[in-house]
DNA sequence: TTATTTATTCTATTAAGTATAACAAATAAA
DNA sequence: TTTATTTGTTATACTTAATAGAATAAATAA
């Protein structure tokens, strides 16, 4: 059969769940938030092992709306290797990353404790 | 160029951004957990509209991975219409949701006040 | 110049999220 | 006892997010 098909292009505003976690991430890791810190963090403080194209796929859909912002840091520094792209949150990012935790937090107190208890 | 797949068959240790929201508001629910309650939860809790098609797909999801169980509610209440799937949160939904959440706080933890106050 | 290190980009694919339409089952009304 | 109305779930088609794995790029060191 047929459908409809009415795409109105605008962007979402609410954040995927990896995109969630690595806004937070990199303002946890301030002047450190670049590829691969990201990816070690994930690992650290999520224990998920992203390869790193997963994350630059996701720090570049950041960027692209407008959630994030980069810029490449020095190269002056005593070691080989590529400069880093240093990403750095939006004042529109903070808003969308403070709204996903207020909402679930914001649940989360309307569950009894008991609800959640191991049995 | 050519690439070598070798899919692992595993379900995921981590939810997804929808499937958190709609396993939290699951628990908040209770004995009203079904379609629609959770999706009108969706709408005053976080602000979200999605359409039935996609609370259904979700949580058939979430119950095919063992987060969720179903049962059908009672026929005979004094209405009219089709009897209600009802769900509920497993064990390990709830340790998923837990973890969720838990590696989020920690992290929000470690950033200081400061990173995200408006300018 | 070549090797090594540190890093990002590209390609292909699976999984999650979504809208829209169709269908099903219960009671109420004709 | 059919038809309407209400309340709900299922099916289809599609877009976006997440992912792995390989290739490429740019810096210093040998």
């Amino acid at each position: 059969m047929l459908y409809k098909v009415e795409h109105i292009a605008m962007s979402k505003d609410y954040l995927g769940e990896l995109e969630e976690l690595i806004l937070l991430l990199i303002v946890m890791l301030k002047e450190e938030a670049y590829g691969l810190a990201i990816r070690k963090a994930l690992k650290e403080q999520a224990n998920r092992n992203v390869t790193i194209g997963a994350v630059h796929g996701t720090v570049n859909r950041l960027e692209k709306k407008g959630l994030v912002e980069s810029m490449l840091g020095g190269a002056t520094e005593e070691r080989g290797g590529r400069r880093k792209r240093i990403f750095t949150i939006t004042a529109m990012g903070k808003k969308l990353l403070q709204n996903s935790q207020d909402v679930k937090v914001n649940i989360w107190r309307q569950i009894p404790e008991l609800s959640l208890d191991k049995q």
